[in-house]
DNA sequence: AATCCGTGGGC
DNA sequence: TGCCCAAGGAT
């Protein structure tokens, strides 16, 4: 390991730069994120990019910097608002956590970005990659970076057959290796941009400027580098949501996740897990007023299934079915259910607002056409 | 160190 | 279709 380390001369780190830096003038994609160097926007696009594919992140990148165009903006902003704006991307924590770095940005900093790795890191949901990936992409500073597409591609080029969590040190070291001493930001964006465009993967190494450089092409071990890592494994279950409607009332009740749960913080359907298989039928619908009755203390008629769809949740295949039920009395105060700190019946225009998984999202179009139909 | 956190694109 | 995985971070 040592050996392919030392075979990275200056020289070398040098052609490697030119090389690449060449096939990124000619290659590069046009991304919103790309025509700026606002140390805020870039910093919203790499936390919006964190396990998140640049055709996702694209459209809400531009709708959250229009609304939230600096710290002090999103500082100002409820945390729920900035929730809506996240709904659709998923893991929600780094949205909670961008808001709260914002304030403390605006308490601390003066509403400025910090350019100190320090005083980044410190910063919630600012980790090592972020933290350099700010420094050097808006200050063109010389802090290295090391992320899924970088990983990938100084595994191939070292030719290291190893699980990448094994020498994640080694590739921070080499990342810090080959930082130029000027333009720092343009070396990175090309780096990431050869790791996703060309060094996939299923590498495109026909079309790749280094190559010549790369010790895994020399030995034909391309397709097998990155190691294969663990299979998941899925555990299959049922879930029943159901949208409850008061007599002579179009309002909804909705629950807001907990802390610490997922979806913290997002308003949902009461649902209930109904059981550990998944290609279950859909249970009647009497059944799950009954079930859910019991739960909320409400009682329940008129219970009618909408629609079952199918999603996934990390490693959980799930098949939700969807009613809809209206209830015997007028709304009350209901004490939370599992998961949810608070519960709220909800007009339509306001449901519109609250931020919701995307699934949920999706069981409020079902319920506006099952009304509409 | 191993797990958790969400969703949709791509094949 | 079913499955992999993406500009990671926190615990």
């Amino acid at each position: 390991m040592r050996q392919e380390l030392a075979d990275w001369t200056a020289q070398n780190k040098a052609a490697f730069r030119r090389r690449l830096l060449g096939w990124y003038s000619r290659h590069r994609r046009d991304l919103p994120w790309r025509k700026t160097r606002d140390p805020y926007a870039i910093w919203v696009s790499e936390v919006m990019l964190q396990q998140t594919q640049v055709a996702t992140a694209v459209a809400y990148f531009q709708r959250f910097l229009q609304r939230f165009p600096d710290p002090t903006a999103l500082a100002a902003a409820p945390l729920e608002e900035v929730l809506r704006y996240w709904e659709g991307l998923g893991y929600y924590r780094r949205a909670a956590q961008l808001w709260e770095a914002s304030r403390k940005i605006v308490g601390q900093h003066g509403g400025r970005i910090p350019d100190r790795f320090e005083e980044l890191i410190v910063l919630p949901g600012v980790g090592r990659y972020t933290a350099g990936a700010i420094l050097s992409l808006a200050f063109d500073k010389p802090a290295p970076i090391l992320e899924a597409n970088t990983e990938r591609l100084y595994l191939r080029l070292l030719g290291w057959q190893v699980p990448a969590g094994t020498v994640k040190q080694h590739l921070w070291e080499f990342a810090e290796s080959l930082l130029p001493r000027r333009n720092i930001g343009q070396f990175h964006q090309a780096v990431m941009e050869l790791g996703s465009l060309v060094c996939r993967k299923k590498p495109e190494c026909s079309l790749c400027p280094v190559r010549t450089m790369c010790r895994a092409f020399a030995l034909g071990l391309t397709n097998s580098i990155p190691r294969r890592t663990n299979p998941p494994q899925y555990v299959a279950i049922t879930d029943v949501a159901v949208a409850l409607l008061p007599p002579e009332d179009e309002r909804l009740l909705l629950g807001r996740y907990a802390g610490g749960e997922r979806w913290a913080g997002l308003w949902d359907f009461p649902r209930l897990a109904w059981c550990q298989e998944h290609q279950q039928p859909a249970p009647s619908a009497e059944q799950v007023c009954q079930r859910l009755s019991q739960r909320i203390g409400l009682r329940i008629v008129n219970g009618v299934h909408v629609t079952s769809v199918r999603h996934s949740v990390t490693r959980y295949r799930i098949l939700l079915h969807f009613y809809v039920a209206r209830t015997a009395t007028a709304p009350r105060s209901l004490a939370p259910w599992q998961g949810t700190d608070q519960v709220r019946w909800v007009e339509q225009t306001e449901w519109e607002r609250l931020p919701m998984p995307a699934w949920s999202r999706r069981l409020c179009r079902a319920l506006e056409r099952h009304r509409a139909g």
